[in-house]
DNA sequence: GTCTATAGGCTGATAGAC
DNA sequence: GTCTATCAGCCTATAGAC
């Protein structure tokens, strides 16, 4: 029985597969807090409760573990993301599905979201070629659930590649603030705005499927 | 005449205001590109066609140049948002407003979003707190929007909260992903995304208002 | 597989000449 | 105000003991 509880088992000396794991969840929060050059591998063995010589022996060094971060973080996204493409329920409700499945997969990698974000930002400069094709299915599957709308007549016509822009930023953007609403508001005396999750999720699907819905044109103009 | 062409003016020898803009404008742009840990002064200074120590007489070292960059960035674009405040057109049309002062702002400033998304993401961490005002009236100006909108009834009852984290983050992403979408697609033989921002930020405001608008619930469900 | 010790490179800051 | 030269600190990677 070696892999009964994978996430929280307890750390045993000489047991190389859970330091690869504890390392590999000390980097992404680490890396997707600071990004790649704000951390040193000492704070990632530090966290992980391991030798920082063993950074460069399992993962090659700090760049290594960082690659491994992003494909195990993408790949585990897309695998999660094929269950939508096999569905034929109308668009609307698709869309639904993603913003729900979104949810899930963040609450069971926290870093996914400020992961995207970075990554997008510094131009993909640190994603393998072959990490690329599931970055992208997260947009991928936006974009067809949007244009499958359009072509059934369910959506108004809109621009499927803009859509998916929208609704990734939105989500990504929510998670990857969190923290800051959290904390740097309190600590300024203001309010902190901390809705639940779920809260924000079913606003925007809403927001979506109504803004993507026919109907009278807007009221003013 | 000292300012008739403060972006461009071709730098002289002892002109500290020409070699503090050059500094901030190659700060701006390499600190939004790689983030403050990614970037080197010895990159700035070479960027800026000014020798590395001036970094520390004018700024007083690496950090400061980085919070007067913040300061700036964020300081003008309140500036711009303040003309928002004063308008009392509806809600609908002030939301089509502010987005496109977000383009017309990120035109003169193409570094604010990536500036945006870099210290939300790390939690504001050299944010200065008097900085902070100014930062939160991007989603202060957006607010008070929707609240008006909900207030007057031209809007259906959502949570202002909500909905400026979801624009922002909209806005904010698409603009922090050009290099992204034109460079990366483009290197893995995929057709770039790239529609000109007028086109986006025109969706966005459709998409947002229609969203808002009232009207019968949503087709499928 | 893990750990210690150390090498070697790079970085930000500054003293001092101009 | 600007520039050169230099230094101290930190960081990643690795050789080699266990």
């Amino acid at each position: 029985m070696r892999s009964t509880a994978p996430p929280a088992r307890p750390r045993r000396p000489h047991d190389a597969e859970a330091t690869r794991e504890a390392l590999l969840a000390a980097g992404a929060e680490l890396f997707a807090e600071h990004g790649f050059d704000g951390v040193t591998v000492e704070a990632i063995a530090g966290r992980a409760q391991a030798n920082k010589a063993l950074i460069s022996y399992h993962f090659g060094g700090k760049a290594g573990l960082y690659s491994a971060i992003l494909s195990a973080t993408f790949g585990s996204m897309a695998a999660d993301l094929e269950a939508l493409r096999a569905s034929d329920r109308p668009a609307d409700e698709l869309l639904r599905e993603f913003v729900r499945l979104v949810g899930a997969m963040v609450a069971r990698r926290p870093s996914l979201p400020r992961m995207v974000l970075r990554e997008v930002l510094s131009g993909g400069e640190r994603l393998h070629d072959r990490d690329l094709p599931h970055f992208l299915s997260l947009f991928g599957a936006v974009r067809s659930i949007v244009e499958r709308g359009v072509r059934t007549g369910r959506f108004r016509k809109v621009d499927p590649a803009l859509t998916h822009i929208g609704l990734i930023g939105s989500l990504m953007f929510f998670f990857s603030t969190e923290r800051f609403r959290q904390q740097k508001l309190a600590r300024a005396g203001l309010p902190a705005i901390a809705p639940p999750p779920q809260k924000y999720l079913d606003h925007v699907a809403e927001l979506m499927v109504r803004g993507l819905a026919h109907g009278p044109a807007r009221p003013g103009r």
